[in-house]
DNA sequence: GCGACAG
DNA sequence: ATCTTGTCGC
């Protein structure tokens, strides 16, 4: 059943979600945090992570939220997390997370719990980080949520703060030459908020890189260029491929019995696999916050009671601690929960 | 009414 | 994001 699209939401929501957004973005680190990261070869650096939604054609509310783990710097799958969502806000430029982030939390909380091992050192996320309208896009979005390293790859120019892609702007990808070259992107504040890439040798479009989380624009250009076979970075890729493939093996055996699920060949096998509950509730909250009373330096220690405060706790109190930040943030007024 | 619009 | 086959090029 293709359930129909929801709406754009109040401008009481979007006024809530900046809030959570400028909540958030005080708790972004956009420097290297790990001694990988300062590596010219990035040894250390074993497993690298990509996430994806995909979606379900006529439909606008289901989807497959996926995580993938890669073998850095071989780039093989050791890792796939694929599952059926709802979800619940509607796609608005400039609050992405809204719509994905929650499923995408979840799936490295899954992780976390059953496979820490395989928890990857950074995560590659479809879409920006610090280049976004506010300076906090979906991947620094799901960095400070997960406490993880995050890079934001995008594979469209997102306008803002200046940013056009007129003439001039096509002029300097033309005069990209080869694989691994780039320029910045400059806003109109004359700060750096990201990186047009050129992926690998043939390809015209650059990708737009950007910081997520716990990582320096440097390091996660240059990573982001070492983890492409092809123009999309592998992990991202690969959680691409693989969670349009779930939906095909899921809903696409409506009136093709018989024939077995087959794996798309681009699709390598991963060692592990589990296969999440095919069919779950899923209309986990849309908010995820906490308070944070600190800066965002010694954040080694102290993660693990921020982390309980946002998990262990329910939605009615993150919402209260989220409240209480803002208004200490803006003079803003008081808030209520969202639907 | 016109242009913009990450996924 | 998704709808879509072949086709041109290396």
């Amino acid at each position: 059943m293709a359930r129909k699209a929801a709406g754009r939401p109040q401008e009481e929501t979007l006024s809530l979600w900046k809030r959570e957004q400028a909540l958030l973005k005080t708790l972004v680190v956009d420097r290297d945090t790990e001694a990988w990261q300062r590596d010219l070869a990035f040894s250390g650096l074993q497993r690298v992570g990509g996430v994806d939604v995909s979606f379900v054609k006529g439909d606008s509310v289901s989807a497959c939220a996926s995580l993938v783990v890669l073998s850095y710097p071989e780039l093989e799958v050791m890792y796939e997390d694929c599952r059926m969502v709802s979800l619940t806000a509607p796609y608005v430029s400039g609050f992405l997370a809204f719509r994905e982030v929650p499923f995408l939390v979840d799936a490295v909380q899954q992780l976390r719990e059953k496979e820490p091992r395989l928890m990857p050192q950074v995560l590659f996320v479809d879409g920006n980080g610090v280049l976004h309208h506010r300076g906090f896009g979906v991947a620094c979005h799901l960095g400070v949520l997960t406490d993880l390293p995050c890079i934001g790859v995008a594979k469209k120019l997102l306008q803002v703060d200046g940013l056009e892609n007129n003439a001039l702007h096509k002029e300097k990808i033309r005069l990209l030459k080869g694989g691994g070259d780039s320029f910045p992107l400059m806003g109109g504040s004359g700060t750096v908020l990201g990186m047009a890439l050129k992926s690998h040798d043939h390809s015209t479009k650059p990708l737009y890189v950007s910081v997520g989380h716990k990582m320096s624009l440097e390091a996660a250009v240059r990573l982001t260029h070492g983890c492409c076979k092809f123009r999309i970075p592998e992990p991202v890729r690969q959680a691409d491929i693989r969670s349009r493939d779930y939906i095909r093996r899921t809903l696409g055996v409506q009136g093709a019995p018989a024939l077995r699920p087959e794996r798309s060949k681009k699709a390598q096998r991963p060692k592990a696999c589990p296969q999440g509950a095919s069919e779950e509730p899923a209309g986990s909250p849309s908010l995820r916050a906490f308070s944070a009373k600190d800066g965002n330096e010694p954040h080694q220690k102290k993660w693990p009671k921020l982390q309980q405060r946002i998990w262990g706790r329910g939605k009615e109190a993150l919402w209260e601690d989220l409240v209480t930040k803002c208004n200490s943030i803006h003079q803003g007024g008081a808030g209520h929960p969202p639907q």
